[in-house]
DNA sequence: TTATATAACTAACAGCGTTAGTCTGTCAAC
DNA sequence: GTTGACAGACTAACGCTGTTAGTTATATAA
């Protein structure tokens, strides 16, 4: 009955402790009541509703996706900027596979946190895409190109996909990175991608 | 009371039928159950779980999405039969949105109906990329970054991640498709990936 | 006609997220 | 120092989920 200094913060570093450890599948709010050492019901009294901690778990993992993001990138340009951010963005999922799903997982949140977070997301590929001297429309068509390589890739590294043909994974990955450097620049030098 | 003629067949169809009407999340034994007219508990009379069931609409899935790809390329070669793979994968995603997250959904099967499903899907891209002379294990190289591209695209289409930038979605996919195929051309001809 | 297997049923359990209503400990105001 | 109010814990309960056990009725084979 006393009161255990609990807050709506308190609850969301718990939350995603348990994710970080156990999975996303492990969080529950009985889970998470246990692990605060609190009956389910009072969980109520710091959050509105699961999908409002996961709303907030979400934004936080967008977050630190785009801060490794960054850090990779800094002082880097071009190339080898894109490089950095592919292989931080892939370090990122396997070190925080909780994390990197729940930042997956946008399409069921509302709108305006679902846009914010995508936004989070996608800078700091513009960021690296900005010094190819691409127009804004440009800009947003390899962005894309780029994030659905990449995580494409790591969706389906993540389902097992890749486990049955014996070929190295991070040979595929670093190879679909050069196709995607190719690509851009023959964009650039040849503007063979023009006209469409 | 009376026996009403269902069968395991008449169950994964139903279930298929309520995925393609109301999409995955409308799936449960209690629905399933009200549309085949049945209390809950008859349906393990004809299933042995949730999960099994969910395997069969997996492999069903996987099955429709290699029959799509492979009705795509026939008759076509090279790039232009992965120009139509990557537009049929793309329709089917789009058509049977349902189906083709269950296909995505493999992780959590048992490793042997996954394996099926997965060459499944995977077939269809390795018999349009036989026709580029490439060694075996580069074949599994491009048909992983292929897939990535294309996987990655559909699920972040789907997830809303390309509304809120004003880019043609199309014009997007058509330029990674032509990505891929400068990639894949940069390698047969100037082997630039070698030694990697 | 009788025996057996099939397939329906009801009742129940444990888990999930969630709500309503209650009690209590803490802090501010008088 | 006592009182009042609020925050934060509680218990009890609901409807949903998948699932099991045990029972009953029907259809088919002997």
């Amino acid at each position: 009955m006393a009161q255990k200094g609990i807050s709506r913060e308190t609850v969301l570093r718990k939350a995603i402790e348990l994710i970080e450890r156990n999975g996303t599948a492990a969080l529950s709010m009985r889970e998470l009541a246990e692990a605060l050492e609190i009956r389910t019901p009072s969980l109520y009294n710091h959050v509105k509703s699961m999908g409002e901690l996961y709303a907030d778990i979400s934004r936080y993992a967008a977050e630190e996706l785009r801060q490794a993001q960054l850090a990779a990138i800094k002082g880097k340009s071009r190339d080898e900027a894109l490089g950095a951010l592919a292989s931080a963005y892939r370090r990122f999922a396997k070190e925080h596979t909780g994390l990197y799903k729940v930042t997956v997982s946008l399409s069921d949140l509302r709108d305006d946190a679902s846009g914010q977070a995508a936004a989070a997301i996608a800078e700091p590929i513009f960021l690296a895409l900005s010094k190819y001297g691409l127009d804004e429309e440009q800009m947003i068509h390899w962005q894309r190109i780029l994030r659905s390589i990449i995580h494409g890739f790591l969706t389906q590294e993540e389902a097992g996909f890749f486990r049955h043909y014996p070929a190295s994974v991070e040979v595929s990955y670093q190879m679909a990175l050069r196709c995607f450097l190719s690509g851009l620049h023959a964009e650039i030098e040849g503007g063979q991608y023009e006209g469409q």
